[in-house]
DNA sequence: AGTACAATGACAACATGCTGACATAGTGAA
DNA sequence: TTCACTATGTCAGCATGTTGTCATTGTACT
């Protein structure tokens, strides 16, 4: 009664452990030749993804870090010329992440890769099956949010 | 028609990451007095919910990370006295990890933590849901994996 | 048996992530 | 406004993870 549903959750729990380093090692392979990290196309695709602009809280929050690890990576980004840090409207200390013209440049080649990447790993998934378990992904992140 | 499938899917990676670093804050939280790190709990938390025994490269492999960073870890807990290397009766040279008596005593007492928490992270969430979304998970884990 | 290839253990160098601590600035409520 | 609390940036120390490399052993095929 009990028993099934908790070896399905942790077995849920372990499958989530193994697809994030898969997904690391694959978007890895894929910006091989970029010049890009891990810890950097997160942040550039954190921030492409997102409509409104980000601070770097709120990167660390939609990648489930610490605030500190993306200051770090950011903070080495600008110098690089990456990012810039813009004026916040919202909040006078806290700036906004943007990225640069070099950096949409290294966003656009991302691109060229990331989307016959997406193609193929999504054209047998139905877009349902999709909806569904992003629902619930989300349901679990609300549940462990703060 | 491409482009929404795309976002999503994109979302749902964000989404596997974000839930990947609060599984690990809710873990630690969990073990907090028990002595364990996250990359200590995963370790044993994948032997116990093995049914056969597992190798290093094996623990590896489950978690989503390289051997060298699960040997590491393994040894050091083979020092603690929370593991022990077993003959392989399959293999020559790779050992099978198993619970010491004192392992097993941790476990246990994480038992008793993790229960609880699966409980109340479980319970409105039915059961084809989360199976559901355990097979779109290892999906993707089979297309990504070698 | 012999041989090519794969798997494993070990080590080093480096990148990344975390916690804790501190100062400062921002926010919200009285 | 004042005050308590929160959010942010910054730094240091440490734990963890990755890649690359090498030697050794296993495995599979002939």
């Amino acid at each position: 009664m009990h028993s099934p549903k908790r070896i399905l959750f942790l077995d849920l729990v372990l499958s989530i452990f193994r697809l994030n380093g898969l997904l690391i090692a694959e978007g890895d392979a894929l910006t091989e030749k970029l010049g890009l990290t891990h810890a950097r196309w997160k942040v550039i695709g954190a921030i492409a993804l997102s409509n409104a602009g980000l601070t770097v809280p709120g990167v660390a929050r939609v990648l489930g870090q610490s605030r500190q690890a993306v200051q770090r990576i950011t903070d080495v980004m600008v110098e690089d010329g990456l990012l810039a840090y813009q004026r916040n409207p919202k909040h006078k200390r806290s700036v906004l992440i943007t990225l640069t013209e070099e950096g949409n440049h290294v966003y656009n080649m991302l691109r060229e890769q990331q989307d016959p990447w997406v193609m193929e790993n999504t054209q047998e998934i139905p877009i349902e099956e999709l909806d569904q378990t992003l629902r619930l992904i989300r349901r679990l992140i609300n549940k462990f949010d703060k």
